[in-house]
RNA sequence: GCGGACGUGGCGAAACCGGUAGACGCAGGAGACUUAAAAUCUCCCUCCCUAGGAGUGCGGGUUCGAGUCCCGCCGUCCGCACCA
């Protein structure tokens, strides 16, 4: 008798069979080998959407995948809930922003468990909560205490929307990565991390990740920017000015005979120190200053500089004298903020000396042109022969790097250093959600770490956000603190900590949380590194540099010894979505796309529908309130200003849970983007049913006899899976197991096909686990699938006894042949030149030649 | 501009180490069952035209044999960006 799989009956039952067995708690004390899966954990911006469905479904079918296979394996979830979505709900509704964030998490978790992840909730965790981010408080101090923590009056880039300051990582294009404005610089006191004292370790432990996608490893080394070369000072000619030398770096010191002119920036203290007194020199600082930093504005750019009259005296060769400019391309923050310049090496240096009229001096050859002067508008950057260049000539451009940094550090005008793109890690934001950070200011004292007993310390609830700026800042009576040093009246900070803060240790904070401290040194051992950690690609840099930074701080001061927080990492693609767009407007507008996880989205020309607003007919789409017609545009990532979100719970509502997990398994390898559709999930429903009919419609009783071919095809299918699981191509274990489906479907009755079902079950089990349960539980046994072992593969039934053999003609398919594996050679090319088809393709000519690969096939050159 | 990835049917895609291209799924078509529909099942489904030929973005090359390797283009996407 055929019944329909009741999802949404058997999905409550299941999960709370798991949730009241706790099924899918790690035991630390558990002896088995140990796996640590884990998922980046969500920001709770109120509902979970399709990137997040498939991101914890890869990471829930590897978890039950491992559990099965024997492994104790730790999947924990938790929440990012520090930040700044639950301050503009606070400004727009007028709720609290832990009022707004704990409603969301607890709307989030039940629509994770109504996907049935096996996910311990035991070790849940809120960053929001005074028991985690009190922890956190205690790293800060520990961090500071150890002097990689310091504050400083810099520069920032402050976000006029958000009223905060953003680190580097967080400003994209010149504008906040989450409010999308553009971002202004400011000059403010901070805190910051000292991330640049590991730029060395952090690019160099990239080469131990292989189990990262090159392509992260590539962008967090070119972030790093490490860049080597040689620091030395130019002396200047005369001292009218009191300017005794500026600094420069180069990565180019085989070069330094082509040198034409040194330039600084214009924020450099030697251009400060010339506009005091020089009119026109401060005009041209101020010009520069004007200049945009977008990519389109600095390619148009025109190189531009102001003559200071000042000269300086090439170490070389002490009567040659460079003009020192201030230049517009020249960047305070790079280096010593000031280069001299190399025409015929460098295309920029290059433009500036045809501008300026400067020399042109080839120093390196790249073929038989030794001509000292350079022409041309292409400046050689390649490999070449160093010329006109006294003592370096003839030497190849690494030899005479050597040679001049040796020469530098040996007469004592420089020497060899190592720089770096990367900058310390601002920390310090002018926001209430976030992690106070704990320190006293006091007018004797300083900066005064909060003592470790005073910890944690709590934000106020008593907060408002009907102005702009820092509810902390303005709070009546929360700031004003005794020093704890001196007990004189002193001021608590106000800012709080960047919510990357809050991520850089949360996986930790799994793996081992007692009351009292952090993490336990060697409960967080036990399971770290993390094995597979799953993730967007937007964090590649941001999140991925800070968790990685922050593992290496904690090794350094001796509270962890991992180097690497996460062992193997896979970044998953997107999930995308036709959008819909009323008439003929098209999908052309430009629109700037921030974040999915908040509620502010572009403005927007074009009239997007959703999904739901239109019907697919037989002439195309049509709008369903007005019967219009639709214009189908791109397939885009889902986002709400586009309007091509669909929401998860309503399809699980209408599916299950196992047609959802099914979807976002099948079809689309995983790090590429997966086009959701309504006929998709069709699909993945027809085959949960599908699954159902043929465990329902299996008749143990009467399972008698063998189907030897249907039992290799389960091994075969096992180890494919197996393999497919591990190299998380999930697409590819989901087309087997609809032929293995397919293959116990069209098997007439036997113990094998009865077998085969079971192995089925267990199969599919990691994937479809309610399904898998349920049919388990129908068919008698006893215990939990997800408690069950994963089928064990005989390495006998793996071989085949028969093998078909490809027969071509000059590279070409004509006919194939079967035979017993192994078979000699010389039967092969028998057979294949007896063939009837290769008769008649040879016309009675003898073959030039014929290749045998021996159970493969045989290819015949006519 | 620099760096990287990718390009296979109407669509999502498979294809081990260079060895039968298009597995598996979606959409579509035909049929069966049904009073009918849904569901289900069976078959077809790269193209031109069929004793066959062409075909993995385009043009070359290496090879008995190329989606896979090499050279040169074209296109798409991503990251960085005046980095000295």
């Amino acid at each position: 008798m055929a019944s329909r799989f009741n999802a949404l009956k058997a999905d409550a039952a299941w999960q709370k069979v798991w949730d009241e067995r706790k099924t899918f708690a790690a035991d630390d004390l558990s002896t088995k080998p140990r796996s640590y899966v884990l998922e980046m954990f969500p920001y709770p911006s109120g509902r979970i959407h399709m990137g997040h469905v498939r991101n914890y479904t890869m990471g829930d079918v590897l978890a039950r995948f491992r559990r099965m296979k024997g492994m104790e394996v730790l999947h924990p979830m938790g929440w990012d809930a520090f930040g700044m979505p639950a301050e503009n709900a606070a400004m727009e509704k007028g709720v609290h922003p832990g009022t707004w964030t704990r409603a969301n998490i607890a709307t989030m978790k039940a629509q994770l468990k109504r996907l049935g992840f096996a996910l311990d909730w035991t070790r849940e965790l809120a960053t929001c909560e005074p028991e985690y981010y009190g922890h956190e408080q205690a790293l800060f101090l520990d961090l500071f205490a150890a002097g990689l923590v310091y504050r400083k009056e810099s520069a920032v880039n402050w976000d006029p929307v958000d009223m905060t300051v953003l680190a580097n990582e967080q400003v994209i294009d010149g504008r906040g990565w989450r409010s999308g404005a553009l971002v202004e610089r400011r000059k403010l006191s901070q805190w910051f991390l000292k991330i640049t004292d590991f730029a060395d370790e952090l690019v160099d432990g990239l080469g131990a990740l292989e189990h990262w996608p090159d392509k992260v490893k590539l962008m967090q080394e070119n972030w790093i920017g490490r860049s080597q070369g040689l620091q030395f000072k130019f002396a200047m000619a005369g001292n009218a000015t009191g300017i005794g030398s500026v600094e420069v770096f180069t990565t180019r010191p085989d070069t330094m005979f082509g040198s034409s002119f040194v330039a600084v920036a214009a924020d450099h203290p030697i251009a400060r120190a010339i506009a005091e007194t020089n009119p026109d020199a401060a005009a041209f600082i101020e010009l520069c200053k004007r200049g945009g930093t977008t990519a389109a504005e600095l390619d148009t750019q025109e190189k531009l500089g102001f003559d200071t009259g000042l000269r300086a005296v090439h170490p070389l060769d002490k009567a040659w004298e460079l003009p020192v400019y201030i230049a517009n391309f020249v960047l305070m923050e790079y280096g010593t903020g000031a280069v001299f310049g190399v025409p015929a090496h460098d295309q920029r240096d290059l433009d500036f000396a045809r501008k300026y009229d400067l020399p042109v001096k080839r120093v390196v050859s790249e073929g038989d042109d030794e001509a000292p002067v350079f022409v041309g508008d292409t400046a050689w950057t390649g490999a070449g022969t160093i010329v006109n260049s006294h003592f370096l000539d003839g030497m190849d451009i690494e030899d005479a790097k050597r040679v001049v940094i040796e020469r530098a550090e040996g007469e004592g005008w420089g020497k060899g250093t190592t720089v770096f793109r990367l900058r310390d890690w601002g920390v310090s934001r002018q926001r209430y959600w976030g992690t106070p950070i704990p320190i006293i200011h006091c007018d004797a004292c300083g900066a005064v770490p909060v003592p470790k007993d005073q910890l944690p310390i709590v934000l106020p609830e008593d907060v408002s956000f009907d102005i702009p700026g820092n509810p902390l800042d303005r709070h009546p009576t929360w700031k004003h603190v005794p020093c704890p040093s001196c007990r004189g009246d002193a001021r608590r900070e106000t800012d709080t900590l960047d919510t990357f803060v809050d991520s850089s240790w949360y996986f930790i904070r799994f793996a081992s949380q007692p009351d009292a401290k952090p993490f336990d040194r060697t409960g967080a051992e036990k399971w770290l590194p993390v094995n597979q950690y799953i993730g967007g690609v937007e964090h590649a840099i941001l999140h991925l540099l800070y968790a990685r930074f922050w593992t290496r701080a904690l090794k350094h001061i001796g509270m962890l010894d991992i180097a690497e927080p996460f062992a193997g990492l896979f970044t998953q693609g997107m999930v995308t979505h036709e959008t819909y767009s009323r008439g003929d407007a098209g999908d052309t507008q430009p629109e700037i796309d921030t974040d999915d996880d908040d509620s502010s989205d572009a403005p927007v020309k074009t009239k997007w529908l959703s999904p739901d607003e239109v019907r697919k007919t037989d002439a195309g789409y049509i709008e369903i309130a007005t019967g219009g017609p639709v214009t189908v545009g791109r397939v885009t990532k889902m986002s709400k200003s586009k309007k091509n979100t669909v929401d998860p719970e309503p399809i699980v509502d209408q599916y299950g849970a196992d047609a959802v997990r099914w979807f976002v398994l099948s079809d689309s390898p995983p790090e590429r983007d997966l086009p959701w559709s309504e006929s998709g999930i069709e699909g993945a429903w027809r085959f949960v049913q599908r699954l159902w009919r043929l465990i329902e419609s299996d008749d143990a009783a009467n399972a008698e006899g063998e189907d030897f071919a249907l039992r290799k095809l389960c091994h075969r299918t096992t180890v494919g899976i197996e393999s497919d699981i591990n190299a998380l191509q999930f697409n590819k274990a989901v087309a087997r197991l609809y032929s293995l489906c397919s293959a116990i479907e069209k098997a007439p009755p036997s113990a094998d096909r009865d077998q085969a079902v079971r192995t089925l079950l267990l199969l599919v089990s990691p994937m479809v686990p309610h399904v898998a349960e349920e049919a388990w539980a129908t068919a008698g046994n006893d215990g939990l699938i997800a408690d069950a072992a994963w089928p064990i593969v005989d390495p006998a039934m793996l071989v085949d006894d028969e093998v078909t053999i490809a027969v071509q003609v000059n590279g070409k398919l004509r006919d194939t042949l079967v035979f017993a594996k192994g078979a000699p050679s010389g039967d092969v090319e028998a057979a294949a030149l007896a063939s009837e088809k290769i008769v008649r393709l040879l016309e009675g000519k003898p073959p030039r030649k014929v290749i045998v690969v021996p159970d493969r096939l045989v290819n015949i050159v006519a």
